[in-house]
DNA sequence: TTGACATGCAAGCAGGCACTTGCATATGGT
DNA sequence: ACCATATGCAAGTGCCTGCTTGCATGTCAA
């Protein structure tokens, strides 16, 4: 019943990584200390390898995917995870219409 | 930026707590026993107190309400808190179209 | 090759969180 | 009044998680 939406849910219960999707969400393709210095200058403050951490549950929760370009990583926001959660806790009156 | 979605997200990041939403779904003003025994023949099975703590937390996001009648307290599910993140996340492209 | 840059890995620490334990309170039926 | 039911409250415990620390690896430019 509750397969990958575990990790969904526990991936996007801490701020700093919600804050990572929000900085992932305007632009993709950005490398990790783009990342970091964005998280810096949103408030969101962290060491690299603390949002390195981050990062790990986010991709381990399919929300981010990672690929190596040279000697940068680069990160790509991917939604799909989240497209089943936004249905669910509808109420069933407002659920089966077409 | 995170105003109360924090605690929407953290109360969502709990199993338990989201099978709670997902009993509340099917009918409201369900008592604190009722939702105790469900949860056991689901198979989430928690002590009563440790339910209540976590209706707590659900009630602290807002996602239940809970109300006293005589000896009982019902609770109810409220989703509103849910609806202003379901379009979070979705790509700029998708975004602005009617 | 040398050095600077970008990242990887792993152990350790502290706070938070889920859960329990034990007892107190309140409501309703008889 | 009595008792069972239904819930409230608070302190204690163990694990999980976010973060740090320190060092290793890999990549590019000169």
């Amino acid at each position: 019943m509750d397969d990958g939406a575990d990790a969904v849910f526990r991936a996007l219960a801490d701020p700093t990584r919600r804050a990572l999707l929000d900085a992932l969400l305007e632009r993709d393709g950005q490398t990790l200390f783009e990342l970091c210095t964005r998280m810096a200058d949103t408030g969101v403050g962290s060491s690299r390898q603390a949002i390195s951490q981050h990062i790990d549950v986010l991709a381990g929760a399919g929300l981010v995917h990672v690929r190596r370009e040279g000697r940068y990583r680069l990160h790509d926001l991917d939604t799909t995870p989240l497209h089943p959660l936004r249905e669910r806790w509808l109420r069933a009156e407002k659920r089966n219409r077409p």
